[in-house]
DNA sequence: GGGATTGTTTAAAC
DNA sequence: CGTTTAAACAATCC
């Protein structure tokens, strides 16, 4: 599932697109935008220039000039450029064409993903939280915090108007790379476990780009691509498999509604 | 057929 | 108020 490093790797693959102009927009799904009536989109989108593509925790967010486009690819969903459209349309929500009559296509199995179309940007960034690669988020922020919340670990990273871009595949890792029980409550880290999961978010994220994300289930990006991460899992996915730090076996419990993967010996509670 | 899968929003419960 | 739980969304896999 799309997370931060998913997505990261989604909007690299996208950076030929800036500077093109947006033809013409169709869509066969009524609920492709969040916000905004499909009858009403023609005028916002159509012979608008696409200025720059970017991300923030899991949004990808295009700067048309008098408006942002936001996705989000929710669970399944798979954004590219291609110069054709696919001979298999069943799951293609929407797709732009653009100047060069190139496509922009996002296809999604589920139907959970969309955009929501913003005038100001700062719609988007009052509502979530902070992005773990801006310069704000450091240690120290980290630190005060998780310290003055009072929230099960796990449930407050995975909550998007608290740090955005972490997810249930992320987390699990993180949380086993810093021995950190996900159920623990956020007020009573030490500032030792603080520490390792400030350095363990930014070392998972970073090289999890590197491999260009986890395919786990469906991630896929620009024409069939997929991430290279799900070899390095220690957490996720390993039930009944061997902790490869403690040798016990990988547990998997129920979290925030979440199925959750971790070593009971070595996470401590 | 039932349950699990998960990102986000919203509502309800505690 | 802060936090937790559950439902809703939708499709697929086992």
């Amino acid at each position: 599932m799309p997370e931060l490093p998913e997505v990261e790797t989604v909007v690299n693959s996208l950076q030929k697109i800036p500077k093109k102009t947006i033809k013409s927009f169709h869509t066969s799904w009524h609920k492709i935008c969040y916000n905004n009536k499909i009858l009403n989109l023609d005028k916002s989108i159509n012979n608008k220039k696409i200025y720059s593509i970017y991300r923030k925790g899991k949004n990808i967010i295009f700067d048309i000039n008098d408006n942002y486009l936001v996705f989000q690819l929710r669970m399944t969903g798979y954004l590219y450029h291609s110069t054709q459209l696919p001979s298999n349309m069943k799951y293609v929500r929407c797709y732009f064409i653009l100047n060069d009559d190139s496509y922009l296509i996002f296809e999604d199995i589920r139907k959970f993903g969309g955009f929501y179309i913003y005038k100001d940007i700062n719609h988007l960034n009052n509502r979530i939280g902070i992005d773990p690669f801006e310069k704000q988020f450091t240690y120290k922020w980290l630190q005060e915090n998780i310290l003055k919340r009072n929230r099960q670990i796990k449930g407050l990273l995975l909550d998007q108007n608290f740090i955005c871009g972490l997810g249930n595949i992320y987390i699990d890792e993180i949380l086993w790379f810093s021995r950190i029980h996900p159920l623990r409550l956020s007020s009573t880290l030490s500032n030792k476990e603080i520490k390792q999961l400030f350095l363990n978010i930014i070392k998972i994220l970073k090289k999890s780009i590197d491999f260009h994300g986890t395919t786990f289930m469906n991630f896929k990006f620009d024409n069939m691509k997929t991430g290279n991460y799900k070899s390095e899992l220690e957490a996720y996915g390993r039930e009944g498999k061997k902790c490869q730090r403690c040798l016990n076996i990988i547990s998997k419990i129920k979290v925030s509604g979440r199925g959750t993967h971790l070593c009971k010996a070595c996470q401590s509670f």
